[in-house]
DNA sequence: TCCATTATTGAACTTTTGGTCAATAAGACC
DNA sequence: GGTCTTATTGACCAAAAGTTCAATAATGGA
């Protein structure tokens, strides 16, 4: 029946046959981060592979069990999403700190503000842990420090000294607000106030450094409010 | 076996027999709160009522279908949490601005950042916008518009223009930094950095409240930055 | 063109899970 | 204590969903 009608409204066939392994399984991967991401990890495997116009079973070919394809999932959204140049970015000697900044998180926000990162690492962080801790670890010991080390430097601050509770969560809520951009957008289906069209995130990024950076230096400096 | 083992160790029997109809309909939706809480909606109602210390076939007896107990649920986590009284607070005339939303705030959080409400409004999120889009709605109508208000009175401007993107979304931006702590903490698994002990989140919210007002001031006064 | 490899499938198995129903027994009332 | 109401349960059902496997057929290489 099928084949009939391909033929008769001449459409390509199917050609679902015989793909190359890694190809394949790229695939596969790939229409899997899509899937789970809008489903999330309780997404039916027969639904996954209807979509990508495969039996169910194929799957097993590619991956031994439903948890090995998440796994792999996890891992492969994990590698994309996350940029090693971000540390060498808020390293860049030649710009200033609110530059920096700017140009950080709006990488960033490009990276990880996006349908299938924010809504697989709040699955994952609601059932396993799996990425978020491992999200939260890079993030703990490889930006942190640095985005307070620039805030340091904006306000003036000479010190080494370890980031007091009070200077890493003035950070978090910088941070917080950013990352509520993607909530808002891929989990409550809301829609942003954009302030300038066409629509981009950067006029609102630019704001909340700026906001930030000014009660760091209200807060921090010698005469800061107590 | 489990009888022998109550009367030998001399614990109370199990004693789950005929309770009544009103007071076993609230511990299956309390039970039910905090169960999809923690496992979303898919969470199995044996599981559930094993939690209760029900069959699950008693379930149906108080509600016709998985789909009608999880409607209660949104339904009553929504009316636990969502306080009619905060627009009076940000209504009330004794207040300043900053001392008003500090108070808000600190109650808003206090009801609303907590695990059950967190995790199920994001899960709902994810699935339905059943409870999402109705939080949303009432934070769009009825709290935004007075924290707007209450920001302007701080900034010394006499407006009653429609808020701009810039204005909402610089107050999303605390708005979005507050709810993190809730995502950190309930969803993330995250430690706080408290800046004080007890534990509290006071410190946090008022530092953050300041840093938005401070900058508010700054970007929406006469001599502002572009 | 034939063959060997293996990607792909259909049928079937098992466990899970929402839901039904007739039977049971706890407790209230007389 | 007897009786009636109904909260509670155990047995059962059907569909959903992960997994297995033998059979099939597309493709690359000889």
């Amino acid at each position: 029946m099928e084949l009939i009608a391909n033929v008769v409204l001449d459409k390509p066939p199917a050609l679902r046959r015989r793909m190359n392994t890694v190809d394949r399984q790229k695939q596969i991967i790939d229409g899997a981060i899509q899937f789970f991401a809008r489903y999330g990890m309780d997404g039916q495997l027969r639904n996954l592979t209807e979509e990508l116009g495969i039996t169910h079973t194929l799957l097993y070919h590619y991956f031994p069990t439903k948890d090995a394809l998440i796994k792999k999932v996890y891992q492969e959204v994990f590698e994309r999403r996350w940029k090693t140049e971000w540390e060498d970015l808020l390293d860049d000697k030649t710009l200033q700190p609110e530059a920096k900044l700017n140009a950080f998180y709006l990488d960033y926000s490009a990276s990880v503000l996006t349908y299938d990162f924010v809504r697989i690492l709040i699955y994952s962080g609601l059932s396993d842990h799996a990425i978020s801790d491992r999200f939260f670890e890079s993030l703990r010991s490889r930006l942190i420090p640095r985005l307070i080390r620039e805030t340091r430097k904006y306000c003036q601050r000479n010190t080494r000294a370890k980031p007091s509770n009070r200077e890493l969560e003035l950070l978090m809520g910088l941070h917080g607000g950013i990352f509520y951009i993607g909530i808002r957008r891929w989990i409550y289906g809301q829609a942003i106030y954009s302030p300038v069209s066409p629509d981009t995130d950067e006029a609102i990024i630019r704001d909340r450094i700026y906001s930030y950076l000014l009660s760091a230096q209200n807060l921090f400096t010698s005469s800061a409010r107590s």
